[in-house]
DNA sequence: TTATTAATTAACCACATGGTTTATTAATAG
DNA sequence: CTATTAATAAACCATGTGGTTAATTAATAA
């Protein structure tokens, strides 16, 4: 297993969380700090700070620092490393479209 | 957290191991038992067993049944549904294209 | 029928994950 | 200096993960 293995392995585990993957649609929209972060979950402050440190591990985020605050920010090479990854099956759709060109093909050789 | 979340759930954790990512590849070439998709790994059949069952509970593989052979194929729409999920993100990949045009723009200007 | 092959189940282990509460650090504000 | 705010650290707990070995099921082959 190469490095890039092993930080595919962190930015999925990372994004294997609800909780994770709504944190980072919302640093999409911008900056945001841990408190801010936190607010729209029923959690409390330490498990969203963990859940911060897994985003950060996997460099999903980078962190700031501005007086006692933390800014997050969202880090797009890893989630772009995401949407490599997926690249390498698009030739699988494209199989399935294919079939299905041959289906609707035979559909109107049937009908005609 | 809605049905389409959890189903993500459970395909980030999935993915988040070289080993099944691994016999995803492999699949990716075609059919494949039990077995064969062992063959590569230094581990038990028991552990090639367990991922597997993880494989397909994320319906990221289908399993059948041929004699004595459980054959595995991928099941293309999850993997998708990973690139799908890249998608909302690709804005931010854009803004930084965007960022650098800037900065080739403004050496320009310094340079001219 | 018996033996072989393919695969799963069961029981177990070490460690990771996702949460809690309490205590602590670091910076700002009064 | 003291109090407040933002965030992290520590200790703990229940559950999940990734592996093992030994036993079992299901189908084929002799």
């Amino acid at each position: 297993m190469d490095r890039h293995d092993a930080k595919l392995d962190a930015v999925f585990a990372a994004l294997a969380n609800p909780t994770r993957r709504a944190m980072l649609a919302r640093l999409a929209q911008g900056e945001a700090t841990v408190s801010a972060l936190a607010e729209p979950f029923d959690m409390s402050l330490p498990a969203v700070s963990k859940h911060i440190r897994v985003l950060e591990a996997a460099e999903l985020i980078h962190r700031g620092k501005d007086a006692q605050f933390r800014p997050c920010r969202i880090n797009a090479p890893r989630i772009r490393d995401v949407a490599d990854w997926t690249e390498q099956y698009r030739h699988i759709w494209d199989m399935r479209f294919d079939a299905l060109d041959q289906v609707i093909e035979d559909t109107k050789k049937d009908t005609t």
